[in-house]
DNA sequence: ACCTACCAGTTGACATGTCAATGATGCTAA
DNA sequence: TTAGCATCATTGACATGTCAACTGGTAGGT
């Protein structure tokens, strides 16, 4: 890891001023854009992007069900986080929990119909903040690198993660 | 703003399939980066990136101090968020605050002996761990663009916010 | 002086997230 | 058989974040 040339790629332990400016707009504004997202679809539709993603993929899933680990790998969640928030999505109506008759432990989340009726109502206004918020920020252009950032990015915290 | 093309830029309400991909990979891995650098920075330096915005301001503050509002400006906190985490961060002993002498109601926050090391010791590895996890991920071009896409998105929050 | 409006900061209630420990159950190897 | 051991899910303790209400003090208009 140690060169000889400490300013070229690889043998630079600190990112630059530059690199560090860009890191902070970076991080910042998407944590920004997250929270506005999050906050336009509260007040569209008093969900949570957290609920909005579990309502999503059990409105896709077979028979509006899923089983609890299942549905934490498919969102990418740890499963203690589910099923805390699983209890509170229960306690406000919009799921259900219940054994599974194949799995043993296995417990089923069901979709209700005040559930589905949530998530038919976020959709539209979700997806039309995510187009004001996001993709008419961009140009085209900047759409497509923003994929290939988030696809470089993931790759490598992915190879990172393996190591 | 309605048109007869519905399928051209501004004249359409939501994203189409490929926009909306590349906003959930967008939008998952920064989430995803934000939370590997926290945990980094959490067993590198048992501080979360709270704690190193804050100690961060300070550090270059006159006098190693800063009145709480403005320090909430400087970073861009909520005051209120700002005196929940200045409480914990006070419990911990990396801060101090006292009565401000020439501001009315006005509280000083200082850096206090401990907050100053425990920043020293974090700073190194937390940047490095920027440029293990966000630098070495991108090209240099992609770095460049990631800053400008940054750019754009805050200037269009900033202008949707004064509207 | 008095009423009002604002300002700085704190607080409480609650939603959300992580981590470690705990049940409950099946699998496997001595 | 049974003693470990992995797996699925939940729970409790605690850190963090938002929102709204509150405290105390200052300033302006009448």
């Amino acid at each position: 890891m140690t060169e000889a040339t400490p300013d070229r790629r690889g043998g630079r332990q600190l990112p630059t001023a530059d690199e560090l400016r860009i890191w902070r707009d970076f991080i910042e504004t998407t944590a920004a854009l997250g929270s506005r997202l999050e906050s336009r679809l509260q007040s569209d539709s008093s969900l949570s992007t957290g609920d909005y993603a579990v309502l999503l993929a059990l409105s896709e899933a077979q028979g509006q069900a899923m089983r609890s680990s299942e549905l934490a790998s498919h969102i990418g969640w740890e499963r203690s986080r589910l099923s805390h928030h699983l209890g509170r999505m229960e306690r406000r109506g919009l799921i259900r929990r219940q054994e599974c008759a194949t799995v043993p432990r296995g417990a089923e989340v069901l979709l209700t119909a005040a559930g589905a009726e949530a998530f038919k109502g976020a959709t539209f206004p979700h997806l039309r903040a995510i187009r004001e918020l996001f993709v008419d920020a961009l140009t085209p252009d900047q759409v497509v690198a923003a994929g290939e950032i988030a696809t470089a990015l993931s790759a490598h915290l992915d190879a990172l993660r393996a190591e």
